[in-house]
DNA sequence: ACTCGTTTATGACTTGGTACTAATAGTAAT
DNA sequence: ATTACTATTAGTACCAAGTCATAAACGAGT
């Protein structure tokens, strides 16, 4: 005989979580009911339609969020650095960059290129970001090339050392922002442990 | 008088890659003609059916959600969420994410944790951090365990909306930011006509 | 025998289309 | 002016994959 109501919905939601692009029709067929039942399954189990299904997982931004982020090798490529007075890197943006629905950059690839370009120009071994200030004037898209400036602008109060970036794609400035470094040379006031 | 029916058709693939979701009654309001116009321009382009679009999207981004199932530990995992209220997200600081010589992680690292996280939670098909000011309060060490929280404050006076993000190791603060973001929240709320 | 939970059937309606045919408007060539 | 041609609009029939509502049939249990 036919498993229970119970066992055949367990069954059910499972199968739609595993393969979520399949019909009713397709359904009904694999667990010998009939189109209605399935149709009262979903209802009671609150399981939406194929097609809101579909567009469910199109417009999901959970999946694009936890995607993968090589973090390492998307900082740019460094093209001119002179120590502590400036740096410029570049970075292409390729598919691996971009929210695939829109290609447009995620923020914060641009944030790292800038970010580690100002570490990068600070004559130091060591040299941390203990604040920053960024501006993302415009959305990047997939296949631009962004040219990240940096500039050493001195040191404040605190004695951090601030560099400004500033990134533009075909003279557009994309992103701007200004970051207050730790360095571990001159200035003291060492870090906790 | 009207655009030439090229001009219109360049305008009209444009269109529908920005905004693949559009159906043809859309289409034929935004361009001023009829349906059976945006039909023909969509055939002789040889651009599929709306449903046919959302799904080739769809299948992409669920390719990609499997690949990152495997990797899911790049920007941390996200742990709660309720959408346009509030996240957590855990991060570990492996090797790969510091610098070597101290052990430290680099800033990006946590800015990409709070900065995806800032995009998870908001409850739209689009959200992009058009500003931020991020502040670095310790280094956080390899071995480490981040934990982001997300709270979504309300929107600004350009209508963005603000998330507040502060993350802590061992109940000690190391990171917090604003995140002000753009969001598209077009469809999805209208329904009479 | 009657009732209850479950299942199946049926019909009307919806969205966002395809496929096809036909009519109309506007312009250019002869 | 007539013809030729393109571009556009209109209208019909049909489809997939549903929703919603109603009704009927089945299978047991008490």
């Amino acid at each position: 005989m036919r498993k229970t109501k119970v066992e055949r919905q367990r069954l059910l939601k499972e199968k739609i979580e595993q393969t979520p692009f399949i019909t009713d029709e397709h359904l009904a067929k694999t667990f010998q009911v009939s189109i209605q039942t399935i149709r009262l399954d979903r209802m009671e189990l609150a399981i939406p339609e194929l097609r809101e299904r579909i567009k469910y997982v199109a417009t999901n931004q959970w999946n694009e969020t936890v995607k993968a982020l090589s973090l390492d090798e998307v900082i740019g490529e460094i093209i001119d650095l002179e120590l502590d007075k400036r740096a410029i890197s570049i970075l292409d943006i390729t598919s691996d960059l971009v929210f695939s629905r829109n290609k447009i950059a995620r923020g914060h690839h641009l944030f790292a290129q800038a970010n580690s370009l100002a570490v990068a120009v600070i004559n130091d071994e060591l040299a941390l970001t203990a604040k920053s200030e960024v501006k993302f004037r415009r959305q990047v898209i997939e296949g631009e090339r962004v040219i990240a400036k940096a500039a050493v602008e001195g040191k404040d109060e605190k004695s951090r050392t601030i560099v400004a970036v500033h990134s533009y794609v075909d003279n557009e400035k994309v992103f701007s922002g200004v970051f207050y470094m730790y360095q571990s040379n001159e200035n003291k006031g060492e870090k906790n442990k």
